[in-house]
RNA sequence: GGCCCGCUAGCUCAAUGGCAGAGCAACUGACUCUUAAUCAGUAGGUUCUCGGUUCGACCCCGAGGCGGGUCACCA
């Protein structure tokens, strides 16, 4: 018996074999348009100013997807959907002769390409009179409805094709505003002499972050390798060298929950420069993102969640320490590690599992001051253990300078002065093994015996980045949804009809 | 991982524990300026899965799957 899905496809199958039987192939090669659908509407409206008597376009080719039939029987209507826009397409039996048996086998979601004169209807609307057709692609599946678009998020995911075909209006822009984010980008940090490089994402130390890695193995080598979490490691590196201004867009993969704000892949801009500081930094993140958001939306400010956020410079400039005392009266000062954990589990913060101070901090952080840093904020100056390749800040004993953005609550950007003295280096990453040790549950940076090795070679001063793209584009594109500006979020595999059992833990 | 919510026709959604429905899409027919085209008719269901309670389950209970939210984890 079959069943309703297999019906609506049985009858594409059957209009696709009269379409054969007639000669005509239903998947040619290439099809040749003059125009894509915006640029002829707009070419047509420019010559139908400059001269009404001759308000036609004549003899163009155009192609889109079918979106709509309206069909009167010796004539029709139909909209033809491409990337630019619309634009309606009239079929008349008069014009067509024969060819208008085609319509009897088309169906909403065939590509077609139209030869024809544009005219304006009687509506006004501007519309290709249709004199010759050609199927350039027939589809096989029903597609979601029009009217009400395609709604369930699963498929918007899964299907993401779908998502656009359906809800281009919507959907389409946030994917060219983020092409266009990077792009300014590129071009913010192209202008002021950066080189862009590449640097391995297969890696044997998965160093440069606090996170968990997926792990691979290469078959030749016989060895464990992993995917990258960051690329701070490898510029710095390059630094090393003697490029003075490297930046990387790359992804990085960590091996972690799935929310609104992270996904395990993501784009992540790392960029360093010699002989800057994270004062320098600083002010070049605002000058980044203000234009950038200039570039995407030509304005400075964005709407998101209800809320107006600015990204003007200068940002705000707070201390972390003082931040977290105005928002939870803590003074980290005043506490040492055990009474930091108390005072924090007082207060509501969950400290069964035993946790580093840097891990406690980074928790009064997230939960009593981020959400109060709506507008562009910069909080600076965190506590040492927390920030293993930064720089101690001068006169500030067990504090370096390190600061993060922040705006819409969420965090968009990481810098430090980085820590270029080979010999501290190498005593954080032994207190990060020893943090390891004592609070197992733990992610830490692991130690990279070749970077130590790199760093003895001398690193000049240098002032490091890194901003996640997606997360900025979220902001820019007014999305909450971090899924929502990623074309293929990560989703569970949906299993097949066996019952496989997959059981783990 | 905990808690909450959702899953019904291709799509968008209905349905007191009592015959599972509508709109769009599809199919047949009419219609040469429509645009949510219109008009007449037809067909289409593993109600996510498995089990239970019940005379009777889309609905109640249990287990599971997938998704969303939230907390935890995590930048």
């Amino acid at each position: 018996m079959a069943d309703r899905e297999d019906t609506l496809r049985e009858n594409r199958a059957a209009k696709l074999a009269r379409i054969r039987a007639n000669g005509l192939d239903p998947y040619p090669a290439r099809f040749h348009r003059s125009y894509d659908t915006a640029t002829a509407t707009s070419l047509f409206e420019e010559l139908e100013q400059n001269d009404p008597a001759h308000e036609k376009l004549q003899n163009v080719t155009l192609a889109g997807r079918i979106t709509s039939i309206r069909d009167m029987g010796k004539a029709a209507f139909l909209d033809l959907q491409d990337a630019s826009g619309v634009i309606q397409a009239l079929l008349r039996q008069n014009n067509l002769k024969d060819g208008f048996d085609l319509l009897k086998d088309l169906d909403i979601g065939d590509h077609l390409g139209v030869r024809g004169d544009l005219i304006r209807t009687r509506t006004g609307q501007v519309t290709i009179d249709a004199m010759e057709l050609t199927v350039t692609a027939k589809v096989m599946r029903p597609l979601p409805e029009k009217r009400h678009g395609l709604k369930d998020v699963e498929t918007r995911y899964r299907q993401r094709y779908l998502d656009l075909i359906a809800n281009q209006d919507e959907v389409m822009p946030v994917f060219v505003l983020r092409s266009k984010v990077v792009r300014g980008i590129r071009r913010f940090l192209d202008d002021r002499g950066f080189l862009e490089v590449d640097t391995p994402i297969l890696v044997p130390v998965a160093a440069g972050a606090h996170a968990k890695p997926f792990v691979t193995h290469h078959n030749a080598l016989d060895q464990q390798l992993y995917l990258r979490i960051a690329t701070e490691l490898y510029l710095k590196r390059l630094i090393i060298g003697g490029f003075d201004k490297v930046y990387e867009i790359g992804r990085v993969f960590r091996n972690e929950g799935i929310d609104q704000d992270h996904n395990p892949e993501f784009t992540l801009l790392e960029s360093y420069e010699a002989y800057a500081d994270y004062n320098d930094v600083m002010e070049m993140v605002e000058q980044m993102v203000s234009t950038i958001a200039v570039d995407v939306n030509g304005s400075t400010e964005v709407r998101i969640g209800g809320q107006v956020i600015d990204f003007a410079p200068p940002w705000q400039r707070v201390s972390l320490r003082e931040e977290l005392q105005k928002h939870s009266g803590i003074d980290l000062e005043s506490f040492d590690d055990d009474a930091l954990r108390q005072k924090a589990g007082e207060m509501g913060i969950d400290t069964k599992v035993l946790e580093s101070r840097g891990r406690l901090v980074d928790k009064l952080l997230s939960t009593f001051v981020e959400p109060h840093l709506i507008q562009p904020t910069f909080v600076l100056d965190y506590p040492e253990d927390m920030s293993p390749l930064a720089k101690a800040k001068p006169g500030a004993p067990g504090y370096v300078e390190r600061f993060e953005a922040f705006a819409f609550g969420m965090e968009i950007a990481n810098s430090y002065s980085e820590l270029n003295d080979p010999k501290v280096q190498r005593e954080r990453f032994e207190d990060q093994a020893e943090i390891q040790r004592l609070y197992e549950n733990e992610d830490v940076d692991r130690q990279d015996e070749d970077f130590l090795t790199a760093m003895e070679y001398g690193m000049p001063p240098t002032g490091g980045l890194g901003i996640g793209i997606d997360r900025l584009v979220m902001l820019l594109a007014g999305q909450p949804s971090i899924r929502d500006v990623l074309l293929f979020p990560q989703m569970r595999i949906q299993q097949g009809g066996s019952a496989e059992e997959n059981s783990e833990e």
